[in-house]
DNA sequence: CGTTGGGTTGATCCAACTCAAACGACGTGG
DNA sequence: CCACGTCGTTTGAGTTGGATCAACCCAACG
């Protein structure tokens, strides 16, 4: 499979990049696939490479020592993902990557990356724009572990993917994760998870099915995000 | 107070500046004092300045809409914060900054800062630097907090605070804090966090006091952060 | 059509939060 | 220097949200 680098405009980061630079990029890079379930990298590698995601999905987790994990991030198409190991030489990925579906990204050396950095203002800009996101999110999905019970945490991670990743279809949002990401998105477990959401389908908020989840009345989860409790 | 340009080479940020910048810093900025308790500025004010700590101590907090607040840094001395305001011009401030003592900083205005960074390649590779190591600190506490039971956390948020803010007098390392600042920085309740270090002071791990904690074991905490349950 | 893996549901349990009360270190003013 | 009020800390008792465990259901797929 070939890339068309004016595709890669459509990366965040790459927004304001000028052709020959998508050229350079396309031209020094490698694109690598990996099947559903495999890694493009583990927590701990060598941070040799950054990623764009040309297609598939992919989530970033991170586990602790007993193999726990939480799922941090859901990157799609055209998104960057694993840039962080290109500011330091030595770094490693404190995540790991694993493909949600079948799915091919661009590999780019860390070291070209750092070497562009030093030209191009426009890189540094966007990954600077890209890492603030970062951290504010992560800052308020912390505020909302430390704070909130799990119904409304579960809410806000819902409303949190289904703007990272939803995907419209006839005007209604879907969000293509299983029960089980969305519980180690939000901090919880299947079973509260599935409970819950069963409730809200019988309140016609949304509606459940193998591996998907539809957002029927957006606007009531946003009220059990920050409204009062539900009687 | 005057303040020393060449004072501000401890700062991270700016190690690599030359003196002509930090001359440039100091001239163009101003100091602000705040008192005990008092802010430096609100969750949600307009991020018009980053700021640099020249004495005493200031905790980032963000406070989710009933009240409820988390710690999400303390900064000493030399620490640069509110940084991320100085990206996007329209930014607000995300956390609140109070100061946990008498406390001066030096107000720089995000305009300037942004100004600077066009062509300063140290300055985008200090905030960088910065910028990843406040991300990865996030994922690891988010992780620790959606799968660590309280006292491993506890035993990991005390052990951080120490290597961030921690005193070291005759060969012990001593943390200024009180217990609302401990259990805000870790996710739990007051109670829990003084059931906890009485325990440990029980078993001659830390010696508490009113608003500090001294480490007499760190070596004990360790094993809890990260080894098997205590019998 | 059998197997697999996601989802559901009920029963049980416990870690940690909550609430209430008292304690004790510290600073202040008389 | 003592009395007092404040505020951080301690401790006990009671409660509970949500995790855990076990069993089952059912849709998808080879």
């Amino acid at each position: 499979m070939k890339i068309n680098p004016a595709d890669l405009n459509q990366v965040n980061v790459l927004k304001e990049a000028p052709l020959e630079d998508l050229n350079l990029l396309v031209e020094k890079s490698i694109l690598r696939s990996v099947e559903e379930d495999s890694f493009y990298f583990f927590q701990g590698d060598p941070a040799k490479y950054a990623y764009i995601l040309v297609t598939g999905r992919v989530k970033l987790v991170q586990s602790n020592p007993a193999g726990q994990q939480v799922n941090l991030r859901t990157i799609k198409q055209w998104e960057m993902f694993a840039a962080l190991g290109a500011i330091r030489p030595d770094a490693t990925y404190p995540v790991a990557a694993q493909a949600l579906e079948p799915s091919s990204a661009l590999a780019i050396e860390s070291s070209l990356l750092r070497e562009m950095m030093q030209t191009r203002p426009y890189l540094n800009f966007g990954l600077m724009q890209l890492m603030t996101g970062y951290i504010q999110e992560m800052q308020e999905r912390y505020r909302e572990l430390a704070t909130e019970k799990v119904e409304r945490r579960l809410a806000l991670t819902i409303l949190r993917l289904a703007s990272q990743i939803g995907i419209k279809s006839q005007g209604q949002i879907e969000l293509p994760l299983s029960q089980q990401d969305i519980a180690e998105a939000s901090g919880s477990t299947i079973y509260t998870v599935s409970r819950t959401l069963s409730e809200w389908e019988k309140r016609g908020l949304i509606e459940t099915g193998r591996g998907r989840i539809v957002m029927r009345n957006p606007h009531g989860l946003v009220e059990i995000a920050e409204g009062a409790e539900s009687a």
